[in-house]
RNA sequence: GGUCCUGUAGUUCAGUGGUUAGAACACUCCGCUCAUAACGGAGGUGUCGUAGGUUCAAGUCCUGCCAGGACCA
């Protein structure tokens, strides 16, 4: 079992490349799985987090119904799997029934546990940020900007945080690995040892939330809201919304859970929910990996800059596996990286034009040369097991325990890298062996090297697959195949029907980057 | 103000104490011609931000400073 998550995306802002990124990082994880595993065994979930004070804000500021605004956001998140090609199973939304029900049974777990108590927030309120302003920097009641404040005291519930301070840091200490890259962990351990305060989790200033059953004039915390998908996606508290029932089903899930999410959102995913789930007497999420942000040009991204990368716009302009391929080929995922789309097109030109696409496509054409009847047979030097000795059979052969290893630890550039460094060794054997020498001169050498590299193009275009899924499948079409899984690797092929290959790339002219 | 990250070849980045600091792209030359003028080989460039310190040994650890960035209050 494998559930692979995103964090839900709030519906305040639109799809930009940083959705992207960390929907297209799950959706690569999520299809990796799946080769290995049983498809309904790798559970993938994305979906919107719609409540809160700025959503209700929006509307009102469109003059239309809550609801039918986020009905309209959500579906432009949920159109990202055609753009982006996501293979989520599912989308929740905050606003779905069964999503509050989780919410409220969390709500009701935490109440008996006894870390959810009454009292007041108390705070300088601004009237024109719409925001609690900080204590050390209120002046007179007055906030930096000379702005007088209203000191407010509103009725609130809190979550019992500071209890769990030791609870966590065991937990860190135990779970080494909770957090990648590591580094993180480190900002999250220190975090944590500063101390921790109780948590607000609820409001009265709204209305647009989830109302706590008991006292329907507060909505429930839009963070302790949002959180809960991860769990009420898998019913893990049940389908009845009557009472709580732990479903053993989704526990094998849960058991196997990875976040991903942006670094902005750690302190969420780190802190505050392993708190909620401890207090719940629920394991936290089994991995949490975390990426950086993308700049463009060297530039923070951002709207008054106008250098916002739309991602929708590059797919349109360049194709959508050239761009899942790119995130991460030029990105040390995990970390800050930088967007820009001379290094793109010379990403795509060179690597998956060049290298990739154009050793399939001068394997296949020598090939087709001695096919017959269409059908290319294979001699007994495809089983790459048999040729170890050889340095890209020996390599290609290891490479599914390493890629393994990458995916599980989240390295996905270190991935990449490693099936680009086999293409590499692939067009160098093209090179040394000279095949259209040998179809002259030996025609039982020439098989046994064409039928090597046709198996090394296998395998690596299904490994290739979770990160350029159309692309592989269509350079796997060229010899007869179309399923994607395991067995493919591990099939013993007597013949394979070759069909005459067509460029799997196209190759991007240099002018068009600059003419839109 | 606190915490954290980054600063390495012209460019984008690897390099989490140990031989002459690496890759890709760009540049020059050579080879090859099966292939989308694609592929392969050879060539060299770095005060590793800066100033100290620890060590037999530091890009790698520690401290100060400079520059850029992020999160939080």
């Amino acid at each position: 079992m494998k559930y692979i998550t995103t964090p839900i995306y709030y519906v305040n802002d639109k799809p930009h490349i940083g959705h992207a990124y960390t929907s297209i990082a799950a959706d690569v994880i999520a299809r990796f799985y799946r080769i290995f595993e049983r498809t309904e065994n790798v559970m993938f979930l994305t979906g919107t987090d719609e409540h809160g004070q700025k959503v209700q804000k929006s509307a009102e500021k469109l003059n239309i119904n809550t609801q039918d605004f986020c009905n309209e956001i959500s579906s432009q998140f949920r159109n990202l799997k055609d753009t982006l090609n996501l293979s989520y199973n599912y989308f929740i939304r905050t606003t779905d029934e069964n999503h509050k029900q989780t919410v409220l049974k969390m709500w009701q777990l935490l109440e008996e546990k006894g870390y959810i108590y009454k009292s007041f927030y108390k705070g300088w309120y601004s009237q024109k940020d719409e925001a609690f302003i900080p204590d050390n920097e209120v002046n007179d009641g007055k906030d930096q900007n000379g702005n007088s404040l209203e000191f407010l005291k509103e009725e609130s519930y809190f979550f019992k945080l500071s209890a769990f301070q030791d609870k966590l840091l065991n937990f860190y200490k135990s779970h080494p690995d909770f957090i990648k890259p590591s580094s993180y962990m480190k900002e999250v351990v220190s975090f944590v040892k500063s101390g921790l305060k109780d948590l607000s989790i609820s409001r009265t200033s709204f209305t647009w939330g989830i109302p706590v059953t008991k006292d329907p004039k507060h909505v429930i915390y839009v963070w302790l809201d949002a959180l809960c998908n991860y769990i009420s996606a898998i019913n893990y508290l049940g389908s009845d919304p009557s009472k709580i029932e732990y479903s053993e089903h989704a526990k094998e899930y849960w058991d196997e859970s990875i976040h991903l999410l942006g670094k902005d959102i750690l302190k969420f995913h780190a802190v505050y929910w392993p708190a909620f789930l401890i207090a719940a007497d629920i394991n936290p999420p089994k991995r949490l990996f975390v990426h950086g942000w993308w700049t463009v040009d060297g530039q923070k991204m951002s709207k008054s800059l106008g250098n916002t990368v739309d991602p929708i716009q590059i797919v349109n302009k360049y194709g959508c596996d050239e761009f899942r391929y790119f995130l991460f080929k030029e990105s040390n995922f995990g970390y800050d990286c930088n967007f820009s789309e001379n290094g793109f097109v010379d990403k795509i030109n060179y690597d998956l034009c060049n290298d990739y696409g154009n050793l399939v496509h001068r394997v296949l054409t020598l090939a087709n040369k001695v096919a017959i009847n269409g059908i290319f047979k294979l001699s007994r030097s495809f089983d790459l097991s048999k040729n170890i000795d050889s340095e890209i059979s020996s390599k290609t052969i290891k490479l599914k325990e390493t890629l393994k290893k990458y995916i599980n630890d989240g390295l996905l550039t270190e991935y990449l890298k490693a099936v680009f460094d086999i293409i590499s060794i692939a067009n160098k054997y093209v090179n040394t062996t000279e095949p259209w020498k040998l179809i002259k001169t030996d025609l039982q050498k020439f098989n046994d090297v064409i039928s090597e590299l046709i198996k090394v193009i296998i395998d690596i275009s299904i490994f290739l697959y979770p990160f350029i899924p159309e692309s592989a499948k269509k350079a796997l079409s060229f010899v007869g195949i179309s399923e994607i899984n395991e067995n493919v690797l591990n099939t013993i092929y007597e013949g394979l029907p070759l069909e005459k290959p067509t460029p799997i790339f196209n190759k991007i002219d240099n002018k068009k980057v600059n003419n839109g």
